[in-house]
DNA sequence: GTCTATACGCTGATAGAC
DNA sequence: GTCTATCAGCGTATAGAC
């Protein structure tokens, strides 16, 4: 709390007419990157578009928001497990939800064929996973043009590394 | 330190005839990690196989690290950056050579027409943070076949998810 | 709405008896 | 080598003057 009073000039006791603890601090900007998540799977599921298209869809908002609210967002690995109460119920709650919908949409894809029959809890991990940590990435590498990120997550974690056919 | 010591069934100021103090734990704890990886690293880059078998044999050894050392493994993600001294700079010195050297092997593998040509910053900070996070996946998920989690592992991170020729 | 002063719990670590 | 007692520092938060 002595940090960020100091980073918006002022003591650390005088935050206190603006909020009401630590914990209401993290928990809104927790909640807020939730439901941005949220949101954008909403739309993706809405769309009329095949599931392989869907999940193209889903690696770029990941993207997006990464950009987008790269600071908040890093408190996505590691920092919900301070959340307390209500607040890290209905955080678990989004995160659920969403990793559910996530898998939901491989499955479409294997049914429909553009993905082979795979171990989803595996491959799921695997590409939320490094998502995750992209903000880690993206703050050290500011200079890439995002569509071209876009673009090679979406080739690396879905289509491969191999040299043989692309797309 | 309380929490140790009870676990060990002890109070915790007897810990301190065992140990010097909480930084000695963390940092042998992660120095022992980092020293696994390291020898395992140069294991694979003495073998003379095409650089994409050693690819391969990378993310089996991660596989296999994790699955032995999944306690002490789960500090790694975080936790390091609360080494001081000589441990933190032993540490990062160590992992910065690690991700090199894995950054070399996929050029060789582009050299050798066995990968495409890609970012390379972007595609091994991908495996990378997977094979970073597979510990909690594997916490949760102990009853899973060891050799298939390798092979699912090797699949999707190198030859990707889609539906088309593996192998 | 900001300040100074301060409360108070927690944590890593030490002293010294046994 | 373990214990009890205790310390010193830190971090969140409150009280009350201005």
């Amino acid at each position: 709390m002595r940090d960020i009073a100091k980073a918006m000039g002022m003591e650390a006791a005088s935050l206190y007419n603006h909020i009401d603890s630590k914990q209401s601090i993290l928990s809104e900007l927790l909640l807020n990157i939730a439901k941005e998540f949220t949101d954008g799977m909403a739309a993706v599921q809405s769309m009329e578009i095949p599931s392989i298209k869907k999940l193209e869809a889903l690696v770029s908002l990941h993207v997006r928001l990464t950009v987008q609210y790269n600071d908040s967002i890093s408190l996505i690995p590691g920092e919900w497990v301070h959340l307390e109460g209500k607040s890290i119920r209905e955080f678990t709650k989004l995160r659920d939800h969403y990793e559910l919908a996530f898998k939901d949409i491989m499955k479409e894809c294997i049914k429909e064929g553009s993905l082979r029959d795979q171990n989803i809890e595996i491959t799921s991990f695997s590409i939320l996973s490094t998502l995750r940590w992209l903000y880690s990435w993206f703050s050290k590498n500011k200079n890439i043009d995002v569509h071209i990120l876009e673009e090679e997550m979406i080739q690396s974690l879905i289509y491969g590394l191999k040299a043989t056919n692309i797309d």
